[in-house]
DNA sequence: GCGTGATTACTCGGATACAAGATGTCCGAGTTTGAGCGG
DNA sequence: CCGCTCAAACTCGGACATCTTGTATCCGAGTAATCACGC
């Protein structure tokens, strides 16, 4: 039980993308520069990304990735939902006769607690403590 | 990012074993047997129980285990701790330059808030669902 | 200068490789109880 | 009846086997912009 780095990775992805100038359109080399990691693992990532429909793609030379229009209040949620899937973190599938498992109700509610956190931050929020110096050698 | 299967084994042998009569001794078959799962793969997740002090085990003949003295107040976020491990379940490991990781923060309060619900939530509350028909047959 | 084709710079998707963790199984060792047996 | 031995019934731990998932790479295909070239 634990969130995977490519969560990780999706939410730092989206915050460098929140920080940037809007319609302003970067590339998978530069993002994945910025956190010294693989270009081509990362472009896995935001194809899921996309298609969540929280950032948009332009194929073909000067292409890249930018925030998806009508979609400036991102979540945290939104982005582990995106990576992680939508399905509860836990189900029971043992054979309970009548009723349903109690243990699973607990479970979801716990769970509601964390959704209901997540669903709230906006990573908008965190854009004041973005650096992106490393952008500014890059002069495109 | 999921729960282990081996949590809902814990959390539902914590429940037959709260269950039943205190200081009753029940042993890995029987409670096996009413999960319909392997004893051996359940033994090993109850000696982790045991190590987190939640049950108590007695080797030998008509030996078993039974819920620890001076623990009848277990919460769901014991038994969670006791088979996962208490390491948070997001540690963001890039490198950032002067502060600490914004979206680390963030998540570590997400936690907060889902362990907070799972610590007062006790096991001890559910056992009114519990059905314990497969032990009667069982006659020891 | 203007269209046409080739090159370049991107994303997209599938296939694959590798590592780690979850899930089980198997077996041998230790421990306690109780039954059986001999005196 | 007492004490000894031995078998049975347990837990405990390590060593495996297997499956799934996460992480990452590679390559070929598609697409759009731009460059080069011939007219």
């Amino acid at each position: 039980m634990k969130y995977s780095r490519a969560t990780n990775y999706a939410l730092h992805t989206m915050l460098y993308i929140l920080a940037m100038p809007p319609e302003k359109i970067i590339t998978v080399q530069q993002l994945a520069e910025m956190q010294e990691i693989s270009p081509t693992y990362l472009s896995k990532i935001l194809t899921k990304l996309v298609k969540f429909g929280l950032i948009e793609s332009n194929t073909g030379a000067n292409g890249g990735y930018k925030l998806s229009k009508s979609k400036n209040d991102i979540s945290f949620l939104d982005v582990i939902y995106a990576i992680e899937g939508t399905t509860s973190l836990f189900q029971c599938g043992l054979e309970h006769a009548r009723n349903n498992c109690a243990i699973q109700e607990v479970m979801m509610d716990a769970e509601g607690e964390l959704i209901k956190y997540l669903s709230e931050k906006k990573l908008v929020d965190l854009v004041g403590n973005v650096n992106l110096s490393v952008l500014s050698s890059g002069s495109r």
